[in-house]
DNA sequence: TAATCTTGTCATATTACGTCA
DNA sequence: GGTGACGTAATATGACAAGAT
């Protein structure tokens, strides 16, 4: 099974012999708009799967002893993924040197995409291979993303906490201001007719609701100076 | 010149490996 | 030693732009 699957083109371009190969194939400059998909095929199965390995068995051991004799060891996925993925899947994980991070970050500190001769260069300079390098790039720029939207998401939650918590207080404080309104109301209505004259009456009531006003203004003005303050 | 095809690159989602608690 | 969480390299997929036909 393993050796029908490794010498087969049909199995690895189902997967994705045809899109790394293509991408080989630019790697390489050879970009010549002769848009033969079968090249594709037969350069990926020679790549990645040397006729040495004749079973699953080696394929591991060769991967093993790939990982074993290299600082940066290849991946060389043979996918025999789509027919028996529950036990042949295997995909050895490259890991980075503390090096190749490193310069990899200066990198991206400086640019975020990566042009043609930047890639082969920072892939030469690394030891990688150029796709390897425009993976990093691609995945560093997710997670770029994914904390900015962690960021931009906390900043939210604290703006919609603080704008609930005003929200909360400001509502307190109409019904604190509507319960004097009503008792100043309530206070005049109460006195005696003959206590006091129709017009101071009304003045006292005017006076009052006009000092319901101005407490309101001036508490709002000061809000929008604390506000706007932390804004 | 418009339509179509191919290619390269990107963002995004997902998978799977390696490490650590 | 087994296990789950986590970080991240690798893969899959679809969209888009640019160039060729």
């Amino acid at each position: 099974m393993a050796d029908e699957h490794c010498n087969t083109g049909l199995g690895l371009r189902l997967g994705f012999g045809e899109y790394v190969a293509c991408r080989e194939r630019s790697e390489k400059g050879n970009n010549n708009n002769n848009n033969k998909p079968m090249d594709c095929n037969l350069d990926f199965s020679f790549s990645l799967c040397p006729k040495e390995i004749k079973s699953l068995d080696d394929h591991v051991k060769h991967k093993q002893t790939m990982v074993d004799d290299q600082d940066y060891p290849v991946n060389i996925n043979c996918d025999y993924s789509n027919n028996n993925k529950n036990t042949t899947t295997e995909r050895k994980k490259l890991r980075l040197t503390k090096q190749q991070s490193t310069l990899l970050e200066d990198s991206f500190k400086l640019h975020t995409t990566l042009n043609q001769s930047q890639k082969q260069s920072l892939a030469e300079q690394l030891n990688l291979k150029p796709r390897q390098v425009e993976v990093w790039f691609q995945n560093r720029r997710a997670r770029t993303k994914l904390k900015q939207t962690e960021v931009d998401c906390e900043f939210l939650k604290k703006c919609c906490e603080s704008l609930s918590d005003e929200n909360k207080r400001l509502k307190k404080e109409v019904q604190e201001l509507q319960s004097l309104k009503e008792g100043g109301s309530q206070f005049i209505q109460q006195l005696p007719k003959a206590a006091m004259c129709p017009t101071c009456c009304d003045k006292i009531m005017k006076k009052n609701e006009a000092a319901v006003i101005d407490h309101v203004v001036l508490k709002n003005n000061k809000w929008h100076s604390s506000y706007s303050g932390t804004n």
